[in-house]
DNA sequence: TTGTAAGCGTTATCAT
DNA sequence: ATGATAACGCTTACAA
């Protein structure tokens, strides 16, 4: 069934070396003998064997996208689904495959980038979610692991994509001050992660710049989950804030629950905005109004990114790639009108 | 850095052999030399060539799932996310690694199919909702790539994992009996997928087992997609049903927007059940009542299925898997109660 | 117990 | 333009 290179040369009656010239469109091999080892390619049904390949090319044509550890609880976010269809589709389009890996367990995580990162699997990585303490990124670095974060890294060789989460931020809590809000708050995500602090730091700016007082007992501290969100909105509850900034959806949806088993009305005593945009802010009750990024794009500008790198034609120093994509402000009813 | 198997023998004083030996717990080897070449394999931080290896013995240790043209869009459906976490488990525990293949278009999914399953990449793969004429599953089968299929299918060669859709319909239109409902509607999945057509059967079992008279206009054929349900729900209004039962979570939700927009409350004016129980739907308003299937469970079994196929001593004609999960109902706001 | 050597299916270099 | 032949890094008989 799987023939090889040597059957294919035999039916044709060619060497090995012309059968791969042809597969591999080498230039100098004469029409009629092309055309020859067409037909016995064809009559053999012959397939490359991709691993013998990657063996002496060095490349695989293949890419890890790695999600570590502590984001694998937040994969019901649909978050992920929508930069890996990002990623797979740009995959598609240059006929790359992705390799999925989600590093359940700290102490697996090690293991696991021996096996997977060092084994010669992957022709590079695209690293979504990681905090930022996170070994990972040194590790990749110190092997010379070609890859590309999903998100801001303060690492100089780090490429990165993200999104404008400051200005995202901002554009979320002028809003809230255009409305006449006055005690807004805000519950961040995770603030060892850069989506999470430069969520604050855009809230943080945004008061200072009209002159609100910041009050700490406004800020608390999520961590992206829609449990921290009923957590956070819990413990907001008694500071009595009149608008919240959250820094994503799901958060939003948890903290949502919570003033609804509270008896607060949404948008009437308290408007809530989110952030990320994902399919279900618009289908619940009231429909939210949210910081939208481009994620899908994300995921695919971080594999173009990473192709580009790997095509890279000088090894030395290559300008670090920083790519921020613009936030969007798409505003529902959950923040009612002026 | 990458070290080769060479350099370790030479710096342990051993041959090529007696390291790989070490490397795969050979048993004959003698201990002093076993931590000889240990101290080697660290000491140059050897780390083997996964491909050289998969060339040899002709295992990769990746499995592939693949996610068929039509369903990409619907990506955003967490069903599928939840499925990709129960299979990464699965494979993180048995040290194996998944190649996510989305295709995405009809005319590349040929290609795709050459270059990425026949290119001796994966041991094997897993399938995701296909549809019953899918081209993949015969391809599949007459290559003699092992695979599992995430959904029933009728062809007797095909292992497949899948939860009890027909028990599942029943245990919803049983409670929407039980309830009071007279004028069951339901909005059915793709009537070109198992999953579509057998809560489709449940239904219609459980009208006929109540003497429940079946009236085609109270079914209406959706695709899963929210928009299918909106359209559906559309349709189904003029025949004034007091119950539907939706084949997905996802439609259901759309569903629902109609109701709103037409006036009708849930549950006074209509009751609704769901089917998939994603996060979603105890977010909503109401708190829908769903049947609830072991999605992250059914794509771990995918992948226990695959492996012991993989592992299968014998190639020849062994039984096919065909394993059927319990569905469960959820009953929350959405149908009220009795 | 250990080493030698023959592959695995390609690509790539060098003659011809 | 084509064909030998040597890698690529590993496993695995077969010998010793």
């Amino acid at each position: 069934m799987a023939s090889t290179l040597e059957e294919v040369a035999r039916l044709a009656g060619v060497s090995r070396s012309t059968v791969s010239r042809v597969i591999n469109d080498h230039p100098s091999v004469r029409p009629e003998t092309r055309e020859r080892v067409w037909q016995a390619i064809r009559k053999s049904s012959y397939q490359p064997h991709a691993l013998a390949r990657s063996l002496v090319t060095n490349r695989t044509q293949i890419i890890g996208m790695v999600i570590p550890e502590a984001v694998t609880t937040l994969f019901t976010d649909p978050f992920f689904p929508l930069l890996l269809r990002g990623a797979t589709e740009a995959c598609n389009t240059h006929r790359y495959q992705l390799l999925l890996s989600l590093f359940d367990d700290p102490a697996g995580q090690e293991a696991m980038y021996q096996r997977v990162l060092r084994s010669g699997y992957l022709d590079g990585v695209i690293l979504a979610s990681t905090s930022l303490d996170d070994p990972l990124i040194p590790d990749l670095l110190r092997d010379r692991i070609p890859f590309v974060s999903v998100g801001r890294h303060p690492n100089g060789r780090v490429h990165y994509v993200d999104v404008d989460n400051v200005s995202g931020a901002r554009m979320a809590v002028e809003h809230l001050i255009r409305l006449g809000h006055q005690r807004i708050a805000t519950i961040t995500g995770r603030l060892d992660m850069t989506a999470g602090q430069d969520r604050l730091e855009g809230y943080r700016q945004t008061l200072k710049a009209h002159r609100v007082p910041a009050e700490e007992e406004l800020i608390v501290e999520g961590d992206f989950t829609e449990n921290s969100g009923m957590m956070g909105m819990q413990r907001l509850l008694p500071a009595s804030p009149d608008a919240v900034f959250v820094a994503s959806d799901v958060m939003a949806i948890g903290a949502l629950k919570v003033l609804r088993q509270a008896g607060w009305q949404v948008p009437q005593d308290i408007a809530l905005v989110g952030f990320d945009d994902i399919p279900i802010a618009s289908a619940i009750e009231p429909a939210l109004t949210a910081v939208r990024q481009p994620i899908e794009r994300m995921g695919s500008m971080a594999v173009e990114v990473l192709l580009s790198i790997l095509e890279g034609v000088s090894e030395e120093e290559a300008p670090t790639h920083r790519i921020i994509l613009p936030a969007e402000l798409v505003i529902r009813a959950s923040c009612g009108s002026p």
